[in-house]
DNA sequence: AATTTAGTTGCAAATGATTCGCAATAATAA
DNA sequence: TTATTATTGCGAATCATTTGCAACTAAATT
């Protein structure tokens, strides 16, 4: 895999989130040249596929995020993003077994409402 | 909630089914008169608000689903989904309550190779 | 039963996220 | 330094889903 400059900002502000973050976001964090939305797509889509960075899905769209497999706390009112750890890593394996099912991934979101959206 | 014939035709088709399914899946099967999709959806997602039925996101599509909430193993070879129980339920308070976070619902798809598909 | 009225539908168009084809470009290998 | 091949930019296409609005119809009211 080639490190372009484009791929290298592309990480680096993936890396300096601490919230996941969509191509769309990480393409307006970098203004500065003519970098193309659809280079976004394929170059995390390509650190996707090579386990650099993980992808999970919130509200139907695409979210990418660094470090380690987790994931997220989503609120209705405000749709802040806060991370959970993963309580179903250890069991899936488990849970395909029954029926020869071969369990590579999954994806899960826990949607409600955060200490401050829930007064209403 | 006034229970038209589309409505009706709607429900029943997804009652029969013993996978979830989407809008279009339902489109497609109700050939018979001039239904439109948008109705479907319009439909399903009323049913939904009203909890009549359940969704879930597979592969970033909706798909919608009756009886009891679980999920289900989808298949990365044949896009075979089967359904499993939900590991989750009893711990939804406690994964949101460190942060005060009120869980609502939550949605998760485990993704892998199905019996037949796992000899390539 | 006839009329009202408010929820629902069909249609066509808009949206939003994501993907794709292809020629131009640039990283790495030779 | 040149050649090779992955990658990019651009625009257009795609796919799922949503929306505005006038026509329709189920249910409530008279």
């Amino acid at each position: 895999m080639r490190m372009t400059s484009q791929r290298k900002k592309i990480i680096d502000v993936l890396s300096q989130a601490n919230i996941p973050l969509t191509c769309d976001d990480i393409y307006l964090q970098i203004e500065d040249d003519k970098l193309n939305l659809s280079t976004v797509y394929r170059s995390l889509e390509r650190f996707y596929v090579d386990k650099h960075v993980y992808k999970t899905i919130i509200n139907q769209k695409q979210y990418y995020y660094v470090g380690h497999h987790h994931h997220f706390l989503v609120c209705l009112g405000c749709e802040k993003m806060i991370p959970v750890g993963c309580h179903i890593e250890g069991k899936e394996k488990a849970i395909g077994e029954p029926y020869g099912f071969q369990v590579t991934h999954h994806d899960m979101t826990l949607y409600g409402y955060c200490h401050l959206c829930q007064t209403h």
